[in-house]
DNA sequence: TTGCAGGGGTCAA
DNA sequence: TTGACCCCTGCA
């Protein structure tokens, strides 16, 4: 059947959904370039995640996209959204087209696109993110996942939700520390509470322009610039970001500034040169740098 | 085998 | 502006 421009079928024998006519989607792009902490990569290049309850198989062969465990409605309703599948990424491959840097990285990184996650997830993933690299990341939203989130049965195998932002404000700093996040939990801790108390929510940070939205997220304890425009970018709330790790910092100072810069600085270099999209142009960059290792 | 540096930042002094 | 911070990994 035709949907939104896509060629969508449900799988005949097995519960799933194949797009045979996708573009600008590749699941190592997307799964790999930093944006989210729960698809493992499977044995055979697939990629299974979990996501507001549900469990997801995510494979690529030739130009068909195949997605197990689902369906044409909660296709149509929920997956759509999450991966973005709306919004035309060769036009904004063109947006973010300045120079030759960013087509290089564009061309490297063809198939990412910016998934829609879980607000409350991405605010408490992220700030575990702080001074820390992704496989302990993972490790650590994982366990949390374990200690308080539902319990999912896919293919004999036992998965965990995220757990609601009210069973981690509730917990105590002694099970947080028992998911080995160190001295994040107390940030962790906090900021649950805060987000929930202060209703800071994913609308009505919609609601607010960009500086405002970062300035509020940047009120809760272990959010800081950095993590404030990630959170914004992955929870799908802001675009116009520019996320500027160490990675980010490596890659401007070597391909633009030709310097050392401040955090501060490159941040809003990269937010007036990219405008709008700059949250994409991000993307494309960071995935580029780390993976090339450049300025490393 | 043991020891030490450092990591996709933030906070407090 | 600078160092401490939990914990784990990689590498002497």
């Amino acid at each position: 059947m035709k949907y939104k421009g896509y060629d969508i079928d449900e799988l005949p024998d097995r519960g799933g959904v194949v797009i045979s006519n996708i573009r600008d989607f590749e699941p190592s792009h997307i799964f790999d370039c930093g944006q989210c902490f729960r698809w493992i990569r499977e044995s055979d290049g697939s990629y299974t995640g979990v996501v507001s309850g549900k469990v997801l198989n995510v494979s690529k062969k030739g130009l068909y996209v195949i997605f197990n465990n689902t369906n044409i409605k909660e296709f149509q309703d929920f997956w759509f959204d999450y991966f973005d599948l709306g919004r035309d990424y060769s036009r904004i491959k063109e947006l973010v087209l300045k120079d030759n840097h960013m087509k290089e990285a564009v061309t490297y990184g063809h198939g990412i696109r910016l998934l829609k996650q879980d607000f409350n997830e991405m605010l408490v993933s992220f700030i575990i993110s702080a001074n820390n690299r992704i496989p302990m990341i993972m490790k650590v939203v994982e366990n949390l996942s374990k200690m308080f989130g539902k319990k999912i049965n896919y293919n004999g195998r036992l998965y965990f939700d995220f757990p609601e932002i009210s069973a981690i404000a509730d917990a105590q700093l002694s099970d947080l520390a028992e998911t080995r996040m160190g001295f994040r939990a107390k940030y962790v801790l906090n900021s649950s509470k805060m987000a929930i108390e202060s209703d800071i929510t994913r609308s009505k940070l919609s609601e607010m322009d960009t500086c405002k939205a970062k300035q509020h997220l940047m009120q809760l304890s272990g959010v800081g610039s950095k993590i404030a425009d990630c959170v914004l970018l992955f929870s799908g709330i802001k675009y116009d970001v520019f996320p500027t790790d160490v990675w980010v910092k490596r890659v401007m100072e070597a391909l633009y500034l030709k310097r050392e810069t401040g955090l501060n600085q490159i941040n809003e270099f990269g937010t007036n040169y990219f405008g709008e999209y700059s949250g994409f142009a991000q993307q494309y960059l960071f995935y580029y740098a780390r993976e090339k290792r450049i300025g490393a």
